[in-house]
DNA sequence: CAGTGGTCTAGACCACGCG
DNA sequence: GCGTGGTCTAGACCACTGG
């Protein structure tokens, strides 16, 4: 029997705040770092290692100034069988979702780009770079990159806060469909963080795929999506999906 | 426009340090936090944190008693047209990979079992856990359910540090295919932690998955893998893969 | 044993948001 | 102005690892 290592302070802190904001709804005050080092009578900054562990776990969110609130994160699925509605998932999720469009320009497609979309040496593309925001909070960036020649004018079609996939649909007739798409989660690269409004390397979840027309095979669309980690959970489903999947097996008594 | 508030003393430290590492192959040690401390004239706890950033960016793992060595994490790819092998990915990585089967049971099937499994009501199943070890270390936890009687004796054929797979394929002569797997970042339970090995809630990657044989479709095996999140870049696919294979990044169209 | 990282304290000042 | 979280210091003791 191997001696168990004494659990510290800030940990079991952590543990028992948690139980305590369990109950609350998403936005509701949690405790202020002072209150807490009052409370159980330790140092500040004990108390503030518990609420850093609670944000690490995404139980709470912390505004400088502000204060520290209950979270909740956005259930986001991926899955074979569709294609997710950024909009919608958040919507969805009880959060009020808002995109603006911070930049929109024609430019000639790189080497990759040209490879991935079906363009010749001098065919050009249109990138839209666009913030996705949860409750007017900044929650994700995304870039898009279309040929220009089969999207005249998308920039105006598109305007500040349109969608991509409806302009696609219903203003260009034509019907997207998923070639691929891929998930992984990574530290942001510096630029990302920057626009995301977070300060050194915060972990995003970073979403790649690829659009095609799926009457003429055209490829249509790439984007480039980092979503914020601690604001969304992604879940990502490969496969066939024809029944329920089963939940956390729960072994022994040694529950919690 | 913003000002931009002033970059904290520990985040610069951190983004030279880390570019200092960038350099090193994993493995190598990273200055202590007395080094860093006295190099730039700062408090061991500003130094602390640095390193406490690098560590979180996966650049670096952290030991006490031991030090900080560069780091770097098993690619772990999960696609639709393959079932990767955990032994043969970590292997791939450089990383010397070992199974440890710490547990096998047999047991009557629950509710949600029997649903997954096309059981009935009295039927047992197997239940597997195992430790994956990354040279050593202990880098995820995996339980498999399978019905006990496709696979009888099961518990010895795997024995301690045998491949479930190549069992199901050689021994039971089943013809193992995914029906879905599916993949998301959490807090680890604190039963998981502690089967890690690690205190608090950590990161890690839940990946839910069944097999089912693919020749006569009888369900074989459900599995729930915790993958430590600081160790495994996991990499989620999908999508058609008609027009283009699935190689990684982005990739160059494809004459054949 | 020396050196590492882990925990904890006391106290200070700052940046920020809100009323 | 007040209270919030963010940064930083100085110093102490502990737990763990390795030679």
């Amino acid at each position: 029997m191997s001696t168990q290592r004494a659990e510290p302070l800030w940990l079991s802190l952590s543990d028992q705040v948690e139980s305590e904001l369990s109950r609350l709804p998403a936005g509701a005050p949690a405790p202020s770092e002072h209150e807490l080092a009052a409370r159980f009578g330790v140092n500040r900054l004990t108390a503030r290692a518990a609420m850093q562990e609670l944000e690490r776990r995404g139980v709470v969110r912390r505004y400088q100034g502000r204060g520290t609130v209950v979270a909740r994160k956005v259930e986001y699925r991926i899955g074979p069988d569709w294609i997710p509605s950024w909009t919608r998932t958040v919507a969805a999720a009880g959060v009020e979702p808002r995109t603006v469009t911070e930049d929109a320009a024609t430019r000639r497609a790189r080497n990759d780009e040209r490879a991935e979309l079906d363009l010749g040496g001098h065919d050009r593309v249109v990138q839209l770079d666009r913030l996705r925001l949860c409750d007017e909070e900044c929650a994700g960036y995304q870039t898009s990159v279309l040929p220009a020649a089969r999207v005249p004018g998308l920039r105006d079609v598109v305007g500040v806060g349109g969608s991509v996939y409806e302009v696609l649909t219903e203003h260009y007739g034509f019907a997207p469909g998923r070639v691929w798409t891929r998930v992984e989660q990574i530290s942001a690269p510096g630029w990302v963080a920057r626009r995301l409004g977070m300060r050194g390397r915060p972990a995003v979840v970073l979403v790649r795929g690829r659009l095609d027309c799926q009457r003429t095979g055209a490829p249509l669309e790439l984007t480039f999506a980092w979503l914020r980690a601690d604001m969304f959970d992604v879940i990502v489903e490969v496969g066939e999906w024809k029944r329920l999947p089963a939940p956390i097996p729960v072994r022994k008594a040694d529950a919690s």
